[in-house]
DNA sequence: GCCCCGAATGTTTGCGCTAACGAAACGTGC
DNA sequence: GCACGTTTCGTTAGCGCAAACATTCGGGGC
């Protein structure tokens, strides 16, 4: 052949036999010090471990997985991940996931129906996932969940009641509640609300937790008005209650439609706290720089997230399905941050 | 034998073999159904995709990234995914990513540093991604790239010059510098500038671009103040500003220290935008809901994420890596969109 | 000195899929 | 009727790793 010499071909990636071949061991031997170093003599373990250090070499996950049938990787399904709630709960389900020596794989949705939590389950499925976490705190997700095989390890969170799978749950009527609670004992003869969307379990508990503190104080329960969550809408909804001087205390359901509820108020020249307090829930990190600075809810992500992945593992590896038992649940405590948005009503 | 029935052993998956024999064909013919459809006559084809129906066959993707070596999952790294622009980006690529059939894999920063950004695409990496883009406008980005091996596919999304790696960028230099026109042409003599940190790309192109215009313009440059992108450090710094009363127009780098300063002018007693101007950078969508609403730039980041994934699609199975010529480079423009924040000065 | 035991390492096999080749079956053209 | 392309499908051989089962080796007990 006349060929010149071959290109320099760019070395393939190492795998295991080179390493093997290099420390004068056995292929098993180096997958030994991978998975059990315990059982490889330290002599041995250390001329193992400088060859993959030599070849720089990579176990090959992908073989891993199809000899193992574990993947160390979980699915998480959210809902519109722009939004502070759910970016925040993914945040912190990778930051547990991580700490576990996991990884997180993520399949957006844009829509919020059965049939999309359904699909991106599957999506995530097909990628060999371990388990999915679910962060729709809405009706679609107890549904979507009810067509899926019943032994693929699914963890919820912050979704309702009789949903087929474990759940994390931040207790959104009890911080509700607060927030009722913290409105009358200031004096207010009621609370208005901007709800959530009503097809969202976090919008609907945010709903009975208000009503319930109300009807319990034996107070007038307004109708309460609906929004989407964005500002937008509590800006809409806001110029109505604006409108009414016997509003006095308005708890919105999360703080974009405070922000929106505070901009109607002060173009319509009612002034916040002295005429009217307004309560927000989520305390984004923004919160404390309204105008005024706004009374509202805390959630601890952090906590939510870190309960859902450890619920998620205890289904992976843990005993077969929970038959009749029912499923875990953990619910943690949200926290009412009181700043300057919240007063004693005008004429006391 | 005197053993009972066998308990009903759950119906380990199907896999390939199993369909091809329900169909009477061989495995290699039902993989070609999956791979290349038209090369299996139509009649056989059905049989197979009703053979997987059947027995709800789904492919093993590990058993397929072995073979094939694509895996069909690309990384994303990034900074804090709870902040606006980072989680916007995060869901626009993943959006690009899923209309191409490609899942998404992320890896969180807690830190930004070149250590944190190499350890974030190695972890990825070894889950055998196809490729990765770095959300992470941060000088680290460009360093932790440089430890890389040249050869795996990874782009980068708003970082400055120098990267030896395609870019997706939006021009945050135009940006400022629409910014800063639109206050000189109201009338503003110069503009002050809450920057954000030095060390973010993002932050020093805004300020390259505001101090462009500015100089270009013939008139004084007020030494930035730096804040941290927080609402916080926006209040800080805005409590300086509103005690000089020379300041009649500021530009804050983004919105939620933007929003801090309309805190601290508010407080100060200056009127926004009768004696302040003010203008943010992100077009949060709560902008339009501040006090005053907020004169903001709107990043696309809809596009910039097709582009960065487009960028990495053709890196991943494109010509190997173009030797001298340099990387390529999309740029999209910001808008300016101008709400009541801003207007003359006084006394004009 | 012999046997047995456990620790340390090696061999074999298969996870489920696809690239690469090979072999039928079916025309076509002359 | 035969050589020759075209489909269409099957066979073989890995991809890289880890279970499960060998095997070796070095003592300790008697």
């Amino acid at each position: 052949m006349t060929a010149a010499t071959p290109p320099p071909a760019r070395p393939r990636a190492a795998v295991m036999e080179d390493v093997a071949a290099l420390a004068g061991v056995s292929a098993m031997t180096v997958s030994r010090v991978l998975n059990s170093p315990e059982k490889v003599r330290p002599q041995t373990r250390a001329r193992v471990l400088a060859a993959m250090r030599e070849l720089d070499y990579r176990p090959n996950s992908a073989a891993r997985v199809l000899a193992t049938g574990r993947s160390g990787v979980l699915g998480v399904v959210s809902f519109d991940t722009t939004l502070y709630g759910p970016a925040s709960m993914l945040y912190s389900i990778e930051r547990a996931a991580r700490a576990a020596d996991y990884s997180v794989n993520i399949a957006s949705l844009s829509t919020l129906t059965p049939r999309a939590i359904e699909d991106g389950v599957e999506r995530l499925r097909g990628q060999s996932v371990d388990g999915v976490v679910i962060i729709a705190p809405h009706q679609s997700a107890a549904e979507g969940l009810r067509r899926l095989p019943p032994d693929f390890p699914v963890v919820v969170v912050g979704v309702g009641d009789d949903v087929p799978a474990p759940v994390a749950v931040v207790d959104h009527r009890a911080g509700a509640a607060r927030v009722v609670r913290h409105l009358l004992s200031l004096g207010h003869q009621t609370v208005w609300h901007i709800a959530g969307p009503t097809d969202w379990i976090d919008g609907s508990a945010r709903v009975d937790g208000w009503r319930a503190v109300l009807t319990e104080h034996g107070r007038e329960v307004p109708e309460p008005l609906s929004g989407d969550w964005s500002a937008r809408s509590g800006y809409e909804q806001g110029r109505r209650l604006a409108a009414d001087p016997d509003v006095t205390a308005v708890f919105a359901a999360n703080d974009p439609m405070a922000l929106g509820l505070l901009r109607a108020l002060r173009e319509a020249g009612r002034r916040v706290p002295e005429e009217v307090s307004v309560v927000g829930f989520d305390d984004v990190p923004e919160a404390p720089y309204f105008a005024p600075p706004l009374t509202s809810v805390r959630q601890p992500f952090g906590e939510v997230g870190r309960h859902a992945f450890q619920l998620l593992l205890e289904r992976i590896d843990g005993t077969p399905p929970p038959e009749g038992a029912g499923f875990p649940r953990r619910t943690v405590e949200p926290e009412l941050v009181v700043r300057e948005s919240t007063a004693a009503p005008p004429g006391r």
